[in-house]
DNA sequence: TTCAATGCAAATGATTTGCAAAACC
DNA sequence: GGTTTTGCAAATCATTTGCATTGAA
């Protein structure tokens, strides 16, 4: 989506368009590296010397809220560990951040490609399901599930 | 692996063996939910009242230095952002940390299991493909390549 | 005995929050 | 004009580090 018609999609839903928000939007379109908050914040201070990082955090988020822009996986590992050291799928719960171990053949092998971009070289590839657990589920009875009339 | 073997493999390799380490150990291997490092500390802390939580931390990233247990990835997504919202694979580099949108035919789909758990709903997929990009390459030029004699 | 590992407290880095002022519709 | 959003600073949260002490081999 290129800038103006993030004003257009703006208006449309009644968001408020404010110059921040449009700057933040656009370092986040254009950068193809995904940058995080930080980086956006760098990106705009040059030109817009006002810009706190508490907005750009605020915005962000705001943004992914409205589902404009969205957050992406870590790049790197976070804190959480395995006493299984062989690769293997695992299921998160997006609610109570969960990690289910699955056993390997639950989910096909996905065949590693040689170069997915030049020059990339592929060590690994991680693969994991994301959605509600069984637990969380039945304390969230409304959510998706039929309603009654 | 249990305890017990935990013991002989550090012996194996000349690790000290603590009695933190082996608390530590015992509690990631036996979280079902794969905790992180305060879980693991809340954990082991009404029996051994004197451990430290940077303990927790040191300990969980030498055991995984040695390969006895693993990282895993991210349960919720951390801050980084993308504009295209409609879902495509990533690959990204675990050096400089880029993440590069890749096309959706690079990665066959992997067709969603109804439940890979009983009770589980799954809402998505979330397919990465982690490995050095082709600048970060160069810039490391003996690791993982054919070394001259 | 000797060196690595621990515990504590302080440092760091990322993100969030309270609140008054400014900007949008 | 009435809300919402911003900017600043302080607060919070996770993780790391310095340093004296303890403990395993």
């Amino acid at each position: 989506m290129w800038a103006g018609s993030f004003e257009q999609e703006c208006r449309a839903r009644g968001i408020r368009l404010t110059a921040q928000r449009l700057a933040i939007y656009r370092a986040v379109a254009s950068d193809t590296g995904h940058a995080g908050a930080e980086a956006v914040y760098r990106r705009i201070r040059p030109r817009m010397p006002s810009m706190s990082l508490a907005t750009v955090y605020r915005a962000l988020e705001f943004l992914v809220a409205e589902g404009l822009i969205r957050r992406l996986g870590a790049t790197a590992e976070i804190g959480r560990y395995d006493a299984r050291v062989e690769p293997h799928p695992h299921a998160v719960c997006r609610v109570c951040r969960q990690i289910i171990d699955l056993d390997a053949g639950t989910l096909p092998d996905v065949p590693v490609p040689a170069a997915p971009v030049p020059g990339f070289r592929v060590e690994s590839i991680d693969l994991r399901i994301v959605g509600i657990c069984g637990n969380c589920l039945r304390k969230l009875p409304f959510k998706g599930g039929k309603r009654r009339p």
